[in-house]
DNA sequence: TTGTAGGCGTTATCAT
DNA sequence: ATGATAACGCCTACAA
């Protein structure tokens, strides 16, 4: 690997001055331009970012933390952030929180030292509080996909989409609504308040699942749909959620949607994809991402007068045959 | 950020002794140890590792290049390879190649520039010509999913499975042989092997089909299975390439596997999940991700004098519905 | 056991 | 316009 050194001592200039030709910021002399160019193509010369960033400069590194990223939602989100980034010569690091809130925390270490210059989050948690560690960073953070208050943060609304799938299916005729997720989770928040403002007794009618074994889960519900008369509106916080439990339901002859409308979130190329197709909620994730690295670039370059960002992205309901009347 | 000088600075030793008692190999004083600790910890201080990796030492990055960060085999694979690299403190910078060759070349010069201690590739063509300006790394890297003549690699055969599957679907009974993919994958390579030595007349009998637009070949292909008497059997490089096959077949009223049988790729969360549950070629992600990173690390620290690697994993055909007879 | 000195490759500052 | 020089934070000699 050739140096600025190494091309100086051929070409008889300054290092210095081979810097400022290979980076095109100051004015030299276009003849030694000309051979410290021609010589650094000749020995295919590469800046060393080791170095760069050494000294207060950029490492044009941008760290990205997702819980798990084997689901497709964020393997989705991580493409369209490292094509984005890639267009504007940023190389991402990725780190696994694995959905645990230690190693979510071991992040802002790593990214300290390997001084990143900003960080894209998917946090574990959508609270400021679990956040408190993020706080030292001293460079741009921003979290994506959720939004939290206090801290800049680009999402769909989690709890208005949850809504809207409560008022969907309440529409189709469902009398009694399963949740698949956890009780803290804005979509559950705002199925609730959904159902809630559909006059629905949310104590009697709503019930919320939510165990690690899947099939187990599924089998439990199939049970508690096949046990009550009308029709059961399920909503699971993503499509994976609801694989195995499309799976029991289609194996224990339950028909969907008479018997059971089902909606899954993310709208992965599996709910396009399965037969029957899944109803799902639809995030927009290139958008999400190339507003996620913009806004970040923005925040690395610019003044720190940057705004706080709380930028809501809408999400559609894209109904298909599990949930069509 | 502290560093080690200012930490000697206020501990009254001088900074290689603060480096030693942070890297624990020299002996110090157990005194002045106790002083530079206490204020490390006081003062948060966490290692440079862009100062570090300057001067030839290690970056403790890892470069993983794959085709598609968001093909679910793929991000299963950077999960684990994810995982085994921060159990042994490396952090991994992903790049993206997009089934694009010359993107794939990219990511050489941006592995030079950021000094990573060395890459896995899952290349787009597994063939050595393809991969010369790899040949340029200063670095260890090799391949994993697949296997390149003259390169470390880890893999699973896939000329084998291929072979494997030719042999499943042949023993079911098919009478015509439809490939979903490209003529040049050793998959199709070694399927069409499989079916001559069955003494199949793969001239008249097997078909390949590959179409940017999936729903226009699902449809075809729908046709051609309708078009012939007997069994089909189906083999795809992977499953999701099988899903809108599966789709479109189901909703045609073809029955499977009675009429097509199928068999995927990978063995993702979707072939379990799905309705008909999918066969399909399972590969050993843990496995292999494992032990990729391992050999790695063992040809950055260890001498050069390993061995070249080609490790062949055991690929597994899992059976299910959509070709059991 | 410890400190001094030098260097990694780059960018920034200051003269010239 | 350009060259010296220093600095970034760390590590590896080497000397004491």
């Amino acid at each position: 690997m050739i140096t600025t050194t190494e091309i100086a001592r051929l070409t008889g200039v300054s290092q210095p001055t081979v810097s400022r030709v290979l980076n095109g910021n100051a004015s030299v002399n276009p003849e030694a331009a000309r051979k410290v160019l021609e010589c650094a193509r000749q020995y295919g010369y590469q800046p060393n970012m080791i170095a760069r960033g050494l000294n207060g400069g950029r490492t044009n590194l941008l760290a990205v933390v997702v819980p798990d990223i084997s689901n497709p939602f964020f393997a989705d989100m991580i493409r369209e952030i490292e094509h984005e980034a890639e267009k504007n010569q940023y190389t991402i690091l990725i780190f696994n929180s694995d959905y645990n809130i230690e190693k979510e925390k071991k992040c802002v270490r790593l990214i300290q030292q390997y001084h990143a210059d900003g960080l894209l989050l998917a946090p574990v948690r959508a609270n400021a509080k679990a956040l408190k560690d993020f706080q030292k960073l001293e460079v741009p953070w921003m979290v994506f996909s959720n939004c939290v208050e206090g801290v800049d943060s680009v999402f769909v609304s989690h709890r208005d989409a949850g809504k809207r799938v409560a008022l969907h299916l309440a529409k189709t005729g469902a009398e009694y609504f399963f949740f698949i997720g956890e009780e803290h989770d804005p979509k559950y928040v705002g199925f609730r308040e959904g159902l809630m403002e559909q006059g629905i007794l949310v104590d009697q009618k709503l019930f919320r699942f939510w165990d690690r074994e899947k099939e187990r889960q599924a089998k439990e519900i199939v049970r508690e749909v096949q046990e009550r008369n009308g029709r059961i509106g399920i909503f699971a916080i993503n499509d994976v959620e609801l694989l195995p439990v499309v799976n029991a339901l289609l194996l224990a002859g339950v028909r969907i949607p008479e018997k059971a409308a089902l909606v899954g979130f993310d709208n992965t190329f599996i709910s396009r994809r399965m037969t029957p197709n899944l109803s799902s909620v639809s995030q927009p994730v290139e958008e999400m991402g190339k507003y996620a690295v913009r806004e970040m670039i923005g925040r690395i370059c610019g003044k720190k007068s940057k705004p706080p960002c709380h930028k809501e992205l809408l999400a559609e309901l894209v109904i298909r045959d599990s949930s069509k009347l």
